[in-house]
DNA sequence: TCCATTTTACTGTTTTAACGGTAAAAGTAA
DNA sequence: TTACTTTTACCGTTAAAACAGTAAAATGGA
């Protein structure tokens, strides 16, 4: 998943969710503008400014690799 | 799984990949100084950066959500 | 042990994203 | 249509990340 699919997602998730760009801002404590970024496939915004709004979103982020068993097994 | 976490699964990745963090920071196009930070969990990094690491070391991301299944189904 | 590599940590400079403000455009409902 | 909300898009200022350089500390192998 690149970071356009990822705006995407957030956009889909922002809309079935009733709230608009600025209602987002807020209950994630961000500006508007980053908002819009984020949704735009802007890759230059912080990881911050991508978490706070996956968390207002109810999103959760996974990461996939043929390493991960191998992780998970050692760490527990 | 938050920042801490994703930073931990580089690490080792990239550790099992034989890397050090100037291999990787060549390899994705960053500073080491970058690599470093994304490895202890810094949130400000930009999206960019984390993205091109991951994809050096061959780490997808994937979104989890209750309505993912819908977003898949309406996209197709 | 010694030697080489890597990692940690800090610094100063350059680059640039975040932010609010604004306004036009697009959408929505009465 | 009108009125209202949202989105798009740009701007200037402010705040902060990216970067290379450096050096000390840690690590690992011979």
């Amino acid at each position: 998943m690149d970071v356009k699919e990822i705006s995407e997602v957030i956009k889909y998730h922002r809309k079935i969710s009733g709230l608009s760009r600025v209602d987002c801002a807020h209950l994630a404590g961000l500006g508007k503008t980053v908002i819009y970024d984020i949704e735009h496939g802007k890759e230059t915004v912080q990881l911050r400014s991508l978490m706070k709004l996956l968390a207002v979103l109810n999103i959760k982020i996974e990461l996939k690799s043929p390493l991960m068993k191998h992780y998970i097994n050692e760490k527990g």
